[in-house]
DNA sequence: CTGTTAGCGCATTCAC
DNA sequence: GTGAATGCGCTAACAG
């Protein structure tokens, strides 16, 4: 056993007691379910947890009732605005509940997804959101083991865990390819990056290559560079080699904004004309394409309100749970919209 | 009471001890301390581990042992590769050891501070991490009450609360000005956010000012625009703003990069030639800044590096913990430095 | 090297 | 509206 109070803050939950002299029973209640209890008795309680600072420790309170109060999130990068605007909007969406998110990131590998995930269990997660649908089997083991509820997003997995919030990256590339053949496009590129890594990117790429096809455009003018998410400086690489292997492509779409910007900004510096001299797209709608000179044009993708989809299930799963149901598996698709700007011709 | 793993993975400790042979002490030896358990126990107890995929719950191990395995950081914001690249400077750094980051971000309020600090104190973290040196009176008190090791980073607070990793944003803007003033600049401007909401913007705007009254330059032209940490789109605007109120400044600094691209690029839409009608500069080195055209003159920081050395302390004060004393106070400074490229002239 | 005992701090359950 | 008893799952301490 430790010592009391061993590197923790103040006091117990029975110190408060008997300060206040109650039982510690009672000062749980304050802390949880004020209503029940009487507004002397409550104020005095509430008194005595300022005067000693009293701060509660949830890991007792979670062994002893059941419930961590985490949920654990997953993502492939911190540093990426659509992940980072989808964690605010989860975290958004639970702010007004006891909930914590256990924040996680990949680095785009599956493996370490596998790592995190066993570490989070340990935590007993109330909920386990998962970016993509790309997962190791021992971690849909592990998955499947827990009862937690199961949220993947930011794709639309075929054969989905359990809940799903997302959109097809595929179908987003697939339009905006439609949307720069109705601008007189013909012979378009697709840049991205060498391994499958970021699956989003790779579904954009098979869009890119369904849509193209579909349309009796070229599919093959793909250039791979760069591990994802591919930098701007390998967007700006890549756009070179582009054009040096098939000199007549007249539209290239990006994998995502920051590689978009990295190709239109190497096409000035060579003085080629963006888009006279080749159009270029993006994906993400990031803040730098709508400031960009040209501006980008992209695909705009609602990174918030899908978090805030994923909170909003996350809540409904909890309270299912809570009432002894088990909220009936959720298929959200979340809106996106391509954003034809100054880098492609009308 | 709970019912039995309620909401839990699979089986509890005992009842791996009762597959292995063994009793629960032994599991949990084999668990974090193998060494002391002879070989033939180890392969029994690992196989019934397997085979009824336990997973611990550690807050039951919190619990008793009295370690909570959460180190607390806190940023501003995710989406900052600044901090996204600490972020995993202190992950990479704590890889090795059992410790997880219980990550939350303030979006700049020193109010929501509070708040998370408060939140993540009921799990007990063995560390906590803030960013920079502007915390409210109830965050000092808290903790100052709990005994874990607190760090600082990315500033150099006068009166730290203990540890810091960081260095002078206002030193490494005045260092900025001087090599500007070197370069024949005269008259310099700052652009930077409405409030004192971003700290180290606040610093690097003191910084400026410090470093042109030095010099006996002008130190009054400067644009405050926009709720920091400010867009692309308000460095455009503020940009205009400066030239309109002082037509002659040479050379303005952006309190980072991301304003700092966004001026450029309305010059470049207004046909203004950087630097020659006006040299620009940012901060922080992001991507952004080595890929632009022109690219952009601005201060390197080492953001990863800090969050190592960051993790570094941490994994020394709980090892002295351990050992019964405390780490006495470290102050460690970070490298920066001012990169000079096509944004101003030489 | 292994087992036994005890208890970490809280919340559930049931009395009153 | 409040209190007492009990145990969540694990580990420290000690005994063997």
């Amino acid at each position: 056993m430790k010592k009391k109070n061993d590197g923790a803050i103040g006091s117990t939950m029975l110190e408060v007691a008997g300060r206040a002299g109650v039982s510690a029973m009672t000062v749980s209640r304050v802390l949880r379910n004020p209503q029940v209890v009487s507004a002397a008795t409550r104020i005095k309680v509430r008194k005595a947890i300022e005067e000693l600072d009293y701060v509660p420790d949830q890991a007792a309170g979670a062994l002893s009732s059941g419930r961590s109060g985490f949920i654990a999130c997953i993502v492939p990068s911190l540093d990426n605005s659509n992940f980072a605007e989808t964690v605010r909007g989860i975290s958004e969406e639970l702010s007004n509940t006891a909930l914590q998110l256990l924040l996680g990131y990949t680095n785009y590998s599956v493996h370490s997804e596998e790592n995190l995930v066993r570490t989070m269990l340990q935590r007993r997660p109330e909920a386990i959101i998962l970016t993509g649908g790309d997962h190791t089997d021992r971690t849909r083991r592990l998955l499947e083991l827990c009862e937690a509820p199961v949220i993947q997003m930011w794709d639309t997995p075929a054969k989905p865990l359990e809940h799903v919030v997302g959109f097809s990256n595929a179908d987003a590339c697939g339009d905006l390819v439609v949307r720069l053949h109705e601008c007189g496009y013909r012979n378009p590129g697709f840049i991205g990056g060498t391994t499958n890594r970021d699956t989003r990117g790779t579904d954009r790429r098979e869009g890119f290559i369904t849509a193209t096809k579909a349309l009796g455009l070229p599919a093959d003018r793909i250039i791979s560079s760069g591990i994802p998410p591919i930098s701007m400086q390998e967007g700006a690489h890549a756009l070179v080699q582009m054009l040096e292997r098939w000199p007549d492509t007249d539209a290239v779409v990006c994998v995502s904004d920051l590689s978009a910007f990295g190709a239109i900004t190497e096409c000035r510096r060579r003085g080629w004309s963006v888009p006279e001299r080749v159009a270029i797209a993006g994906f993400g709608d990031f803040e730098i394409a709508a400031n960009n000179k040209p501006s980008i044009s992209t695909v705009y993708v609602n990174s918030f309100g899908l978090g805030e989809s994923v909170g909003r299930i996350v809540k409904q799963a909890i309270a299912s749970s809570n009432q002894g149901n088990k909220l009936a598996p959720q298929f959200v698709t979340t809106e996106y919209r391509v954003v034809l700007r100054e880098s492609t011709a009308s």
